[in-house]
DNA sequence: GCCAACGTTGGC
DNA sequence: GCCAACGTTGGC
């Protein structure tokens, strides 16, 4: 099988592609994800080997900044058990948990962001998903021709 | 901080 | 099932 292609979304102030980088094995589990929407693609769709985008959102300078891949496929995200966690979900009943997660692992940070703006300029990556208005979705499907277009825009600084 | 867009909740 | 109210996301 071929890997897919994806683009996380998470804001630097909470889980950078730093932190990424500087973690036990360069991988973590991708927690906190509450919306069906995207829990069904972790569920279903991420397969080990898929390749990732991952962007910061909500700060001064909205980028991909670099890349991970899916070392571990979907599984239950616990924390929706653990009450004093600040991702606790009520609703999620272990025996039929309701969220789900993957584990990724670092792979490359740019050696500059692409910008949003960048993207937004770039009429090959005009039916992304990030563009599209109003879209808020945290994982969300990447063409691979998207995907080596972005890449390809890091490394000609 | 503002605000548009979206998702969820819950009364009816 | 409808829809108003509310909470969240995320660019600016």
């Amino acid at each position: 099988m071929n890997p897919s292609f994806w683009l996380f979304k998470s804001e630097p102030e909470t889980y950078s592609i730093d932190d990424l980088r500087n973690a036990p094995d360069q991988t973590t589990c991708w927690e906190g994800v509450r919306n069906y929407q995207a829990r069904n693609l972790l569920r279903d769709k991420i397969q080990l080997g898929d390749r990732v985008l991952f962007y910061h959102s909500a700060c001064a300078q909205p980028a991909v900044v670099g890349t991970a891949i899916v070392v571990r496929e979907g599984y239950p995200d616990h924390h929706a058990w653990d009450t004093r966690h600040h991702y606790f979900d009520p609703k999620s009943d272990p025996g039929n948990p309701r969220w789900f997660m993957v584990d990724v692992q670092f792979e490359s940070k740019f050696s500059r962001p692409v910008t949003l703006a960048e993207i937004r300029a770039t009429k090959a990556l005009a039916k992304m998903e990030l563009l599209r208005k109003g879209s808020r979705l945290s994982i969300q499907p990447v063409r691979k021709t998207e995907f080596d277009r972005i890449v390809q825009i890091a490394e000609r600084m």
